[in-house]
DNA sequence: CATGGACCAGCCAGAGATCT
DNA sequence: AGATCTCTGGCTGGTCCATG
């Protein structure tokens, strides 16, 4: 009978030498003899090179033959290992005598990441990097907390569980045994208690509720402040307290109604309607505050500009709204799909099965395409040749190939609106654009490189200016981090992007703000890097940089690009290598390197990386506030519109954050 | 030309923090 | 206590791209 042990080994790095290494393994391979140290037992050695470079791996297998001593028949296994050697024989025999059947390949490196990632909480399946740290979790969240209160004491789960953590931390090493034990108890506490909060149905009995804590009665969700359990309560029970006064929209809550009047109706938020209608809503306080501001503001005829975007915008909006319910009564019938009009918005990722065909796509959004396409017969037809296709996209695509047409109410130019010339030359249109061009800090730079490849490098331009800085600094290497990070913080300076069509309304005949103003010679400037550039370009080196990760201001580009580097050290820099870190090797899910998280899309974790790994972020130049999310900033751009309509959002209004 | 994958911007809602 | 802001994840329609 053959025994196979897997040992713990010691490694050594690779002489280099193809021949004999330091361990005084044969590289080439073949069979030989070796004593184990501490026994003095002669094992055969089988050596299997393997076809690499280098001579630093290969496979190799000790046994010895059964009759010479019962006793240690043994075979020690390492496959594919650099060269590593027994260290203790005895020490090997001990682990391995628990430890059997399993793999301790890449010389424990990959046991200590199995085991960190096993260190979960089995409940909510949060990693936690430490085993105390999964400890303390564990036993506030559901030992001492909800142990207490949510569940009687004659329940045994948690002290088994509270066992087995300790044996996983006095024998770390038995993480995977002890995993197979714990699904085993959370089968066990699926059956008595209802399914745990990780799992799919969310169910579970219906808990004690904490005295201390609001709680819904319907679904026993807990809040630590009443107004989200009543604002919960709202979303709950259905019952849409703010409708919109301008469509049919309705919202459960105050502030998505205000998000919405402002987003889709610019230009009646400002009048006296939106402002009873919030009054009516009963939102009084600093919202309404910021309405009659507006309403008075407007009078003097300001936000003209604004005010035909948003007409402009609306009428889209309504078109667009029009469209959806059609295409909604259309797809009420859609069951073949295996989703209703109303499970639409959260139905999970389950329904992505075509019922008619049995294809499987990646989205629900893709199977919803694929059965108007395919089993709806829907149908788009070309008002010039008369092709009928049986997808938007693919008619589109047919109008601009054949018809030179562009892409279908897609950012058309505002009539009477010219935007002012960029002064990195990216925005020159408008909000009319040809063609969509996403924006990305790698785009921006590159539109940016482009042009200044195509006029030629002009002697006092922002680029050559950085880049005789940094090279004066000797951190000439940096200068793509600081000029992509200046690229990519002014989202004005980003390029022509649909998510900053407000900064695109601000042209000419938007208001000039103090803050925009040279303070040497009085010149305005619409954004803050345009300010930064001309005092750059015209009054020296006399500038006034602030941090964007800090509060330092710095009065030279020198002093801010030194600044950065000591104080920063751009760890993991430069937008410019985003494609690069942003797109790893698809893993089996999408879950982030670093903290853990899982997400159901790909672009949701790419969007979670943005932060995790600090490579986009997008700054406020009027509060100095930091996002890492277009949406969030836009929502945010939008509150300095509201509370003060003389403010540019692209530009440096000082104002304090309220 | 049809089709699926992938991505994007945007929307919605849950939740916590902060301000009034 | 109520209002507002921010962060976050899931989901959507629209869109582009590669492939057959």
């Amino acid at each position: 009978m053959e025994i196979i042990i897997h040992a713990k080994i010691e490694t050594s790095p690779c002489c280099g030498s193809p021949d004999v290494c330091c361990c005084g393994l044969d590289a080439n391979g073949g069979e030989s003899v070796v004593t184990t140290p501490t026994t003095g037992l002669k094992l055969s050695r089988e050596t299997t090179p393997v076809a690499e470079a280098g001579c630093t791996r290969r496979s190799e297998r000790l046994y010895q033959t059964k009759g010479s001593d019962s006793q240690s028949e043994c075979v020690f296994a390492t496959r594919g290992l650099p060269h590593a050697r027994v260290r203790d024989e005895v020490a090997v025999r001990e682990i391995a005598g628990g430890r059997r059947g399993r793999h301790y390949d890449a010389a424990g490196g990959q046991l200590a990441a199995a085991m960190l990632a096993a260190a979960h909480c089995s409940e909510c399946g949060i990693r936690f990097k430490h085993m105390h740290s999964l400890r303390r979790h564990f036993r506030l969240q559901y030992i001492e907390e909800k142990g207490k209160h949510d569940r009687p004491t004659t329940r045994t789960f948690p002290a088994q569980l509270r066992k087995l953590f300790l044996q996983r931390e006095l024998l770390p090493y038995r993480a995977f045994e002890l995993d197979v034990r714990r699904m085993r108890l959370k089968a066990i506490w699926a059956t008595r208690m209802g399914a745990p909060r990780s799992s799919v149905d969310g169910k579970r009995a219906a808990p004690v509720p904490d005295p201390r804590l609001a709680w819904c009665p319907q679904c026993s969700k807990k809040f630590k402040h009443a107004y989200n359990l009543k604002r919960h309560l709202r979303v709950c029970h259905q019952v849409c307290l703010y409708p919109c006064d301008y469509c049919n929209a309705s919202f459960n809550r105050s502030d998505n109604l205000l998000k919405h009047v402002r987003e889709k109706h610019r230009s009646h938020d400002r009048d006296s309607s939106a402002v009873d209608l919030l009054a009516e809503a009963g939102i009084h306080g600093e919202s309404l505050q910021r309405l009659k501001i507006e309403r008075n503001a407007s009078s003097d005829g300001q936000g003209q500009g604004y005010a035909h975007a948003g007409d402009n915008h609306e009428r889209l909006a309504r078109e667009k709204a029009a469209e959806m319910r059609g295409s909604i009564s259309n797809d009420a019938d859609d069951s073949l799909a295996g989703e209703t009009a109303e499970g639409r918005g959260r139905s999970g990722n389950d329904d992505r099965q075509c019922t008619q065909c049995g294809m499987v796509f990646c989205s629900a959004g893709n199977l919803r395409r694929h059965v108007k396409a395919r089993h709806q017969a829907f149908i788009f037809p070309c008002d010039f040749c008369g092709a009928a296709f049986n997808r938007s996209d693919n008619l589109r695509k047919h109008n601009r190939e054949k018809h030179g047409l562009g892409a279908k109410g897609s950012f058309r130019p505002v009539s009477g609106y010219k935007a002012a010339p960029h002064p990195l030359g990216l925005a020159t249109e408008g909000v009319g654009l040809a063609k969509k061009q996403t924006c990305t800090p790698a785009n921006s730079l590159a539109r940016v490189r482009h042009r200044s490849a195509q006029e030629g490098e002009q002697e006092g331009s922002v680029d050559s200016h950085f880049q005789a800085v940094l090279q004066e600094v000797g951190l000439q290497e940096m200068l793509p981090y600081v000029f992509s990070d200046l690229v990519q913080t002014s989202p004005a300076a980003a390029g022509k992007c649909r998510s900053f069509d407000l900064l695109d309304n601000v042209g000419p005949s938007s208001p000039p703000h103090q803050a925009l103003m040279c303070k040497v010679c009085g010149a305005f400037s619409r954004t803050s890097f345009e300010l930064h550039s001309h005092e750059w370009n015209a009054h020296g080196r006399a500038v006034d940089i602030g941090c964007r990760d800090c509060d330092a201001r710095l009065a030279t580009f020198e002093k801010y690009v030194q600044h950065y580097h000591l104080l920063h050290a751009l760890p993991a820099a430069p937008s410019l290598q985003r494609a690069e870190t942003l797109d790893p090797p698809r893993l089996s899910s999408n879950s982030c390197r670093k903290c853990g998280a899982s997400f159901s899309r790909s672009w949701c974790l790419k969007r979670h990386m943005w932060k995790c790994e600090g490579t986009f972020h997008l700054a406020c130049q009027v509060c100095g506030q930091v996002f890492w999310r277009k949406d969030t900033f836009r929502s945010h751009l939008l509150t300095h519109t509201t509370a003060n309509p003389t403010s540019t959002p692209g530009g440096g209004v000082e104002q304090t954050k309220t």
